[in-house]
Formats: C-alpha cells, structure tokens, sequence
RNA sequence: GUGGGUAUAGCUCAGUCGGCUAGAGCGACGGGUUGUGGUCCCGUAGGUCGAGGGUUCGAGUCCCUUUACCCACCCCA
C-alpha cells in the first residue's frame, strides 16, 4: 500500500507554496504600516480555549474540532470510553481558526495591561476542521488575519475593514467584484433580548419552519437567518431584526463604523441577516464574498469585546478578520486574475565534457556564493540537452565553459534572450556575470 | 454525518456488445553529422487498468467488497 497524505489535506508544492509565501509577504506589507507585526501561536490549544472562546454550540465546536490525545491518553480513552478523566492539559485541539488562540496568549502573556496601548498581530497559520472536504473546503487549511485587542473605538473596526479591503486588493483582486457584507450583532446589553425576540418567533412559528430550525430555536435561534430552506427563509423575512434592538451604545458605535467606511471610499452591503457562526462576536460583523467564484465567502471577522473575558483575562475588547488562502487564490483564478508568483530566472553553468566539470563545480560554487540562483548538469548530459534544460530550468544568461573558451583564457557567457555571447575572462567572469543580471 | 460522481502512462483522457500484443494528445528522454535552448522533424521509454475477491473459455469492460479523490448538503475561510 502506497503512502498517501490525510483526507481533506494538500501539499504545497511549487507555485502553490510561493503564492502562500507571497500572501504572507503582502500581509506584512499592507498590515505592517497600520502597526501589526506577526504572530505564531501553537497549533494545538487546551481544549476549553476553543470551546469556551468559539462557543459550546456552534458547529465548529460540536462537530468539527479534531481532537489530540497522546498516545497513552488516547489508550485511555479507548479504554474508559467518555468516562476517562482527563486532566485539562490532556484535553487538546488543533485549531479549527486563529482568534481563540490569539486571546489566549494576550491572556497568558498579559499582553495588553492596564492603560496601555491596543495589541495587534497578523497571523498566517494552518487551521483544521474535521468536515468532508470539497471545493475550497480543506480539512487543513491556511488563514491570514488580524487581531487587535484594546480598541473599543469604532475607527478601529472600519480600519480593519479597510486593512482587509486593501489586503484584497494588493492580492490581486477587483474589488468592484467582491461584496463587503456589514452588520451588527449587539451586545450584552441588547443581543439576549434580541435572541430570546427571535427564538419566541420562530416558536410562534414553528408549525412553519425546517426541524433543523426548530432545534436552532432553542441551541442558536440567530442561526434560522442562515437556514437554506426557502419556506424557513421566507418566514424569517418577517423576523425582527437585530438592527432595530439595538442599544443606544451599539447603534452609535454601528453608525459611527459605516460613517468612517463612507470617509474612506469602502462600499459595502449592510445585510442585517449576517449572522457569523462563532458565538464570540459582538456589534461589529463582516465576510466578504467573491460572487460567481463558487467558494462562498473569502474571509470575514468582527469584534468580540467579551471574548478576552471568556479566556479568563480582563474585560479587553478586540476586532480583527480572517482570509482563507485557499479560497482567495480559487476566487482569483475565477475571476481570471491568478496571483502572479514570478518565476526567478537562474544562470546555468554548462561545460562540454565530463574532463571540464569541475570547472563547473567551481564556478557554480562562486556565483552562488554571490548570491546568484546558479543551475548545472548532474546527469552527465550532452551540451545541447544541457541548453534545452536551461531553457526549462529558466535561465536568463548561460555560462559555456569548454576547450575553445579555456584555450583562449576565460568562459562563454550566453544571453539565453538575445542570443549574444561574449567571452569572459575567467578572473572576472564572476564579476561580469552579476554585473549583467 | 447524508447524498451523487470518478479512478486506465508523469498529466488530460479514449477504450463500442466482455474478445488479438491496452491507445492518443501533451510531457519526459534521445537524435536531426562529431560545441548551442524555445519552434519544427524523427525516434525511444513509460501501464500491478486504484486494491481485493467473484462470474466467464476469456474481464480495463459485468457483479460484490474496499480505499482514495472530486462535487453537493450542513457549516464555514
């Protein structure tokens, strides 16, 4: 049986990795100036960090979250089924997405104290989820995104949208066909209220609605906005809407958001139905969608002012967003518009007989010593497959090292574009060669 | 977790009603007078037909099992 990778999992390989690197090399380019620097925390958290943070009852907590055990923990497991009492530290999870594990190193590290100024990182990381995979869904998969912790001012949730709209941009999109969704979830103040509104309206209404909805009504009424069933979707048409409970703090801070997305030239759809599926989110929500692309929404995120509560820190509020690579790069090659990962040119060192390689050898070794990409023969091949594979490795200039060359005291350099050669003295070759790149 | 589809050369795929030595295009490699790439021409190599079992004189083709992948639902990035 032939080694094969997990289910839902996918290797980086060549152009792949390099658009991975270059999303990574734009994040820190466009978020850099706004004061983000970059992050890794751990792909595997305590258990309770992701359920505490991202919500008991979503789906991602209920359903998707694999599960890590050592190998003697998991023996026990096995053995003592459910009942098997695990100490929290034995009771792990790889990250189903990066924000719960963000919070939980601003906790530990108490990295936003008292009166000072916000904490903000970029993170690019791998994420998993244990769903069936299909088009843009992967069981391991990579996220860019931002937190920012410490800033209840509104400014800071339109800077992020700007930040991912610009992030988008810089990526390679048009972002006259992407669709900014905005909407407000309330908070404490306002938003159980709400729920408890909606939840006794789908109840008043239950005879109507999917089982599926029903069960929401109880587990997560906000949900039944979501629900694909057109009858469902028809009756919630008449439910009341979030925007209109809204408290006095959370309609300002929402108004204040779309008056600095309308300074900053943001278009954007309010859809009052956006519901986020992460229980952590409070007032400000987004997702960002790619119409026509087929992958669903490209990214999103929102503020979650209780969320460092919930990891046991100190009331901080925090705003920040994710961008799914993989679904980026498929919704840019929908649109025509594939990220562009440059091929760098190299120099090829060829020589024209076995006798001659080690002249190659050497020169192979200085040019690269010189920091130049420097390519050669390792099959014993003739001259001319070495000229074709040059030319298949992408090499911009071609060193011609041979009997005629050596008798005349230096090397050929061909320009592979222009056809030209010239001689080099064999001294100033390595000079010459970087001097014409 | 539920449903549908696919699996034949490195890649994309043909392969009829079960029947000769399983094919094509692309790619790879070599050559096109002894030292020069991309185009062109010629040639060469490469296949446990996903795996296991069954029916049959005979299976890439039919049946069963299994694995993987793709797509959709759910949910999400």
């Amino acid at each position: 049986m032939q080694a094969q990778r997990a289910e839902g999992t996918k290797d980086l390989i060549g152009r792949e990795m390099r658009a991975w690197q270059k999303m990574q090399a734009v994040a820190a380019e466009v978020f850099g100036p706004y004061g983000f620097d970059a992050i890794e925390t751990p792909a595997i958290e305590q258990l309770d960090v992701f359920v505490h943070g991202i919500g008991q009852s979503t789906d991602v907590v209920r359903k998707e979250m694999f599960r890590v055990f050592s190998g003697a923990n998991f023996e026990r497991v096995l053995a003592e089924g459910t009942d098997a009492k695990l100490k929290a530290k034995q009771r792990l999870a790889l990250r189903p997405e990066g924000t719960a594990g963000v919070v939980r190193a601003v906790v530990e590290n108490n990295l936003v104290p008292q009166g000072s100024a916000p904490f903000k990182a970029w993170y690019a990381e791998a994420m998993f989820r244990g769903e069936r995979p299909q088009k843009g869904r992967l069981r391991q998969f990579h996220q860019v995104g931002i937190e920012w912790l410490g800033a209840p001012d509104p400014a800071a949730d339109a800077e992020c949208i700007i930040m991912l709209m610009e992030f988008y941009k810089r990526l390679g999109f048009d972002l006259s066909k992407l669709r900014l969704l905005i909407n407000s979830m309330g908070d404490p103040a306002c938003r159980p209220a709400y729920r408890e509104a909606v939840r006794q309206f789908i109840l008043d209404h239950e005879g109507e609605m999917c089982d599926e909805c029903r069960e929401r009504a109880e587990l997560n009424p906000l949900r039944a906005f979501d629900c694909k069933n057109e009858h469902c979707r028809e009756v919630m048409q008449g439910a009341p809407l979030m925007r209109d409970c809204l408290c006095d703090e959370c309609a300002e801070h929402y108004a204040k958001v779309k008056q600095y997305l309308d300074a900053a030239g943001i278009t954007y759809v309010e859809d009052p139905t956006l519901v986020r599926g992460l229980d952590y989110y409070t007032r400000t929500v987004f997702e960002v969608e790619a119409p026509g692309a087929g992958v669903g929404s490209i990214g999103g995120g929102g503020r979650y002012d209780g969320l460092v509560e919930l990891e046991g820190g100190k009331p901080t509020p925090g705003v920040g967003f994710a961008v799914g690579f993989e679904r980026a790069m498929l919704a840019l090659e929908a649109f025509g518009t594939p990220i562009s990962v440059e091929d760098q040119g190299c120099v090829y060192v060829a020589c024209t007989g076995a006798d001659l390689r080690g002249e190659v050898f050497a020169l192979a070794n200085e040019l690269r010593a010189h920091g130049v990409r420097t390519e050669c023969d390792y099959q014993g091949k003739s001259l001319k497959a070495q000229f074709k594979q040059a030319d298949k490795l992408g090499a911009t200039h071609m060193v011609i090292i041979g009997e005629d060359e050596l008798a005349a005291g230096g090397v050929k350099l061909r320009d592979m574009r222009a056809h030209d050669e010239v001689l080099l003295s064999r001294e100033s070759a390595v000079e010459e060669i970087c001097a014409r790149l």
